[in-house]
DNA sequence: TATGAATGAGTGTTCATTCAT
DNA sequence: TATGAATGAACACTCATTCAT
């Protein structure tokens, strides 16, 4: 599992520590099955094998969990992009580095992609700020390539946005069954097309 | 109202379809305000202007009104999307005109658009098939000019999902205060991204 | 029921006030015998014949409807005791017609009673502040009978208090049944004890 | 500490008795900040600093803790007042060492004064029988003087009654800050106040 | 002995829906 | 047709109590 960031740290807290992770667990996927509203606590504790009341140990209510959930498990998945972001070679190299880190994201843990997008229409619009997204990470890539003549000029905030607009898009409708194509095929269609978007 | 559909008839129905047209209108604002979940019947009656109990005259249940709303309104837009479709031009014109489209709803109507572009989440995934989206007529486009030439080889609906992801997460993230620039300005960008994404 | 104020008014309003007085009466009789904050607001519904729910249509919250209560329960029993203290006569003449009140409200409410003395220790710490109370009333006979020379000097207030204190408490434990004796025998006793400590 | 009596008596208890009493201390605090129900073991256990689960090694359970410490608590005050009334002196001297008792405790464990008030209303009624209470104390007084005459005919146990309550009364507003006047010229009052109700 | 995670019944409250008027 | 009082199942959350460690 790639973005459960804590893991055992030492004996007295692991009793604990096991039971929050069977939870966070459950939670996602509660709610990217039924949605964070349609999702009852006790469904989730039901989901996570524990006693309704326990869920208020790891966390102080549905809506912290669901934040929570989402703000961890973003930021990690951002932090992965940002390392990426790093690796020798052009934008275009750096970009399908980010497509890759994507794709398997959404293969080794789906109920983590869905959330961290599908989050953004209920949690995202009342409360971000300040947060990295990795449309910041994109953009950023893009702004590098700028300098370098790589990148076509404009804002790159409005380009980032159109290819993780992309992005979004294709892996929602491959997860919901409404697109067709392997995942690898996929993947490259979005690279050349998130190319030919920025190319300068 | 653009895609106020229902006018009134004959004289009898007039009072019922007036209540009607204040119902669809309050319950569109209130789910795109407040999500379709925890917007409550009574909120949308009360913004109707009508008693909690006569929503039920017109739409059997919360959902079939949520639902009502997203396929007539949906509708509507594709029909006047299908006629734009048919306009004289290659597919660079035909796209612009679907493009001129979605920036007039996203400004005269702006919580249909809203709750076209939301309610996918929530109802898209539960219950489509057979229903005639946006993205089928850019498809169709695509596909029309692929046959000429204009456009490259590939899959028209993957092509079509890749402009309809960059429309929907600009506009998006324009209308939730995310994104500067103007709406001339965005359009014309993503006029340019698109035909950049399908020339062939 | 002597404190009941709200008598029907008009017919539409007949049916949700004939249930007000209903969940009123339930309400204070589950308060008086359970306690405040032991009574449940499904014991209350079910002693008031109705739904749960309906509470939530004559009061904003179980707090609120114990709030209520108390505030127009007591206001009521002031106001009477207010005209009691106009009667004819001198101070004495005043108190005994008081007492006379509180022992009526006793016999004839007695869960108006027992409310209005009980609650003092949950709420009235917790909200008063220029509401008028039994104490007020005394203490303004006292300071007229002081004038006269019919009192003795000292401040109204404590005096007041004192007579109160008496009051409540044989009321108190006659309810409960701790203290043996008639009513009338009580409130002859009682008037005696009062006229010795305010006497001038 | 006045009404701690249980010190601790040997070497094997020390610790666990120390426990006890900040386990006391601090529900005595709870429950009268909070009221009984209110205050919950929670709350309790963090302020005697101990875990939860470890205030069932001293009390079986919330209610008996309350109730242990009502009876506790009362019975050592009853102890020091039957000790003042067995001092030299005719009745009044002896009602007025009673009044100086309560003044102390009120004044060296305000907390303790406030609990035995006001659990009566939520544990008294509930439950006492055979218990002896302060009213007890003054009624033997008083039984005692009207052998000598110096205390007026009728039931002890009425007039007692009416002491008490005016006591407990001055006292609850003097603590609740709605009576001015300070403790030494309350007391001195009460004592003219208690003498002229039972004078022979 | 002491801890605090875990339990689960129960709380006050909400809300889509029904129905007498 | 329209009203809004009434319903009751469900909800998020609390808390006294238990028990493995």
């Amino acid at each position: 599992m790639i973005l459960d960031a804590k893991t055992a740290e030492n004996a007295p807290v692991r009793r604990g520590a096991a039971a929050r992770l069977r939870l966070e667990k459950a939670a996602l996927r509660c709610f990217v099955r039924r949605g964070i509203d349609a999702a009852t606590t006790k469904e989730i504790a039901k989901a996570a094998r524990m006693a309704e009341g326990n869920l208020y140990r790891h966390f102080s209510s549905k809506e912290d969990l669901a934040w929570a959930l989402y703000k961890d498990r973003l930021a990690s998945f951002v932090a992965l992009l940002e390392e990426d972001a790093r690796c020798d070679g052009g934008a275009r190299a750096r970009l399908e580095a980010l497509l890759g880190r994507f794709r398997r994201l959404l293969e080794e843990d789906p109920d983590t992609y869905a959330y961290i997008v599908l989050a953004q229409h209920s949690l995202l619009n009342r409360t971000p700020k300040g947060m990295h997204t990795p449309t910041d990470v994109v953009a950023g890539i893009l702004a590098e390539g700028q300098k370098k003549g790589e990148v076509r000029a404009g804002s790159a905030d409005l380009l980032a946005t159109l290819l993780v607009g992309m992005v979004i898009r294709v892996t929602l409708l491959k997860m919901s069954g409404h697109l067709e194509g392997g995942a690898a095929a996929l993947e490259r269609e979005l690279a050349g097309a998130c190319w030919r978007v920025v190319a300068g």
